[in-house]
DNA sequence: TATCCTTACGGAATTCGTAAGCATG
DNA sequence: CATGCTTACGAATTCCGTAAGGATA
C-alpha cells in the first residue's frame, strides 16, 4: 500500500470512474492507475471496484468503507504538509476563502484589508460561490475557511462560529407609497412585486419563512445573487427590494430608500466555518480574529479538533 | 513522503530516538532508517528531531506536531488492513481482549464459552494485565476491547460502556466473629487485619473512599491482584478479605463465610472500552453484545466513532 | 468505430543493505 | 573503544510509460 495508490483509489471515484481521466488528472499513464487498482486488490485481498467486463462501474461495499479511510488519510498527508510550511515558512502562504457576494461584497472588505497588511506575503485566494459550492471547497479542503449565511448546515465535519447577527430591509425608489406605511406590514409588502435574493442565498429562506408563517404567498418577480442587481432593477421600478440593510450605501444609492423591517423578518446570522481536523496555518487564525474579536485561536481549536474536546495545545 | 518513513518516524520515537534499534524493529538496515529521515526532513524543510551531533535526542516543535498526525495515518493504515480482512475472511481472524484478573476469572468464561462456539476460527487472545497496560494497550492498538472496572479513566480516545454493576463483600474464616455482627459497619471491619486489592484494582479506590469518607485507617495487612489469592490468606487465618462478591463460590470455598457488605462500600461499575476510531471486525462486536445486549454494534459504533455523532452505518 | 481497460515489457527511479568513516560518551 | 549516526555506492526492487490486445457501447 503507498499513497499513489490511495490518490488513485480517491481520484478514480471523483472522476466517476474513468482511469483514463484519472490517470490525465493524477499526471501519470492510464496503464499504471489500472495496475495500481489491481496491486492494492491484490494486497488486500478484496475488490474494492464493481466491474462489468472491463469497465469500472462503482464501488463495492468494502470499497465504500475503505474510501472513508483513504479520504481521512489523504486528508492527513495534505495536513502534514501544510504543518511543515507553518514551521519552516511561518507567515508565508495561502489563505483561501470561500464566501457569497455579500459578504465578500459589505462584510469582508474591511476585515481583508487589515490581514493584507499584517500578512503582505500570504496570497489570500477569495472565493465565491454558492451554498453547495462553499460546502464542497470545505470538505474538499480546496478551502480553508467558508463564511456564509445559509447553507453551512450543522454537518459532524463542520465547525461553525457566528460571526454577525443581521436583518433584512425593504428597499424601494424614492417617493414609493410604502414609504409612509407606518408601521410597515409584510402585507402592504406582499402587495407589491418583489426582488430578492436566489432560493439559498444570504438569508432568502428567512424571508419565505416569515411570509408562510403569515400564510402570505408574495409575488416575487424577480431573483438575484446579490444586492447590487436586486438595487438595479429596484431602481428601475420593477419591484420592491427584499435585501440584506448592510448592502445599502446612502451616498451611492441616491434613487432608493431603505425601510428598516427587523420587525417582520427572523434575524440572520452569519458564520464561520472551517472542516474539522483540516490543517489551518497560524494566519488563518489570525483572520478569523480579526473577524470577530471572541474567536480565538484557542476558540477555533477546541471547537474543531475531530474529538470535539479541548486537549488541543 | 511514503508509509515507511511514517513507520520510522514513529518507532524512532517509541524506541528512544536510537536508530539502530527501529531498524531492527522494522526489519531493516540502520542506514536506510537515517536516510529515511533525512530524505523527510529534506522534503519538509522542517528539522523534526533535535540532535546532539549525530545523536538523536528528542521531538523538535513541528516534530512533536507532526507525530500526531502520523499516528493517526498509520492507524488508518491498520484499520484499512482490518477492514479488508473483515471483507475476505468475515468470520477467520484474531481478537484480543486485555482485562483484569477479577473479570478473566469470574465474568468472562460464559461469555468466552459462548463467542468460541459461535466463531470457532477466530482467535481470541485474552491478555491480563494491570490498568496501565490495558489503557497502553488498547491506545497502541494491540489489544481490540478493554474490560475493567478501573482505571478506564474517562479518556477522549476512549469509548467506554457500562457491563455490570457489582458490590464488594467481606470474607472471613467459618466461625468468625464478624459473622455475628449485624448490621455490619465498617468501624467493626477497621478492628481486624485487612487483606484485599493492590491499589488500582478491581475497585480498591471505592473500598479506600469509604474508610476514608468514615475517616477510618483500616490496617491493610496485604493486598493481591486477585480475590484467589486474598481468599487463600484469609483462609490461613491471617485477616479479613474485601473482594468482589462474584468471586467467592459457597461450594469451593467451603472454609470461609461471604457477608454482604453493600451498605458499606459504593457501587463498582465494570466497563468495556474500546479505542474511538479504532476499526473493530464484525466479531468484535458480537463479543460485546455477548457481555451485555443493550451494547449493540450500534450503540457501540455511534458512541465510539471519532466524531461521536450518530451517522456512523 | 471510438472509448476504455488489461497485460507485457523495457527503462527509470527508488529503495535497500553492506561497508567504511566519523562522532560521542 | 564500544556504541551510534552518516555517507557512499552497487544491487535489488519497485514504479512508470509505451505499445499492443481485447472488451464494451
Amino acid at each position: 500500500m503507498n499513497f499513489q495508490q490511495l490518490r488513485i483509489i480517491r481520484e478514480t471515484v471523483r472522476r466517476n470512474f474513468n482511469l483514463t481521466e484519472v490517470g490525465n488528472a493524477l499526471f501519470t499513464s492510464q496503464s499504471g492507475v489500472s495496475k495500481h487498482i489491481k496491486d492494492l486488490e491484490e494486497e488486500l485481498g478484496v475488490e474494492l471496484f464493481v466491474r462489468k467486463g472491463k469497465r469500472l462501474l462503482g464501488l463495492t461495499d468494502p470499497g465504500k468503507d475503505l474510501l472513508v479511510l483513504v479520504e481521512r488519510m489523504l486528508h492527513d498527508a495534505q495536513n502534514i504538509k501544510t504543518l511543515a510550511e507553518q514551521y519552516s515558512q511561518c507567515d508565508v502562504g495561502q489563505l483561501t476563502v470561500v464566501t457569497t457576494h455579500t459578504q465578500a461584497r459589505y462584510a469582508l472588505p474591511k476585515v481583508i484589508t487589515e490581514f493584507k497588511k499584517s500578512f503582505p506575503r500570504v496570497r489570500l485566494k477569495l472565493h465565491q460561490g454558492g451554498p453547495q459550492e462553499i460546502i464542497d471547497m470545505l470538505l474538499g479542503g480546496e478551502a480553508d475557511i467558508a463564511i456564509a449565511t445559509e447553507g453551512l448546515a450543522e454537518m459532524p465535519e463542520l465547525a461553525l462560529f457566528p460571526y454577525y447577527r443581521w436583518h433584512h430591509a425593504l428597499v424601494v425608489p424614492v417617493g414609493h407609497p410604502l414609504l409612509e406605511r407606518t408601521p410597515l406590514s409584510l402585507e402592504a409588502i406582499a402587495d407589491y412585486p418583489i426582488i430578492t435574493y436566489h432560493a439559498g442565498f444570504t438569508g432568502r429562506t428567512r424571508i419565505d419563512q416569515a411570509f408562510a408563517d403569515a400564510s402570505l404567498t408574495p409575488d416575487v418577480e424577480m431573483t438575484a445573487l446579490d444586492a447590487d442587481v436586486i438595487k438595479t432593477y429596484v431602481e428601475l421600478g420593477l419591484g420592491v427590494g427584499i435585501m440584506a440593510s448592510m448592502a445599502f450605501n446612502p451616498q451611492r444609492d441616491e434613487g432608493l430608500r431603505l425601510i428598516d423591517a427587523r420587525h417582520l423578518f427572523p434575524e440572520n446570522i452569519t458564520s464561520i466555518g472551517v472542516r474539522r481536523g483540516h490543517y489551518l496555518r497560524g494566519y488563518a487564525y489570525r483572520f478569523i480574529e480579526l473577524c470577530a474579536d471572541h474567536l480565538t485561536e484557542q476558540v477555533v481549536r477546541s471547537a474543531s479538533n475531530p474529538l470535539g474536546n479541548q486537549d488541543a495545545l
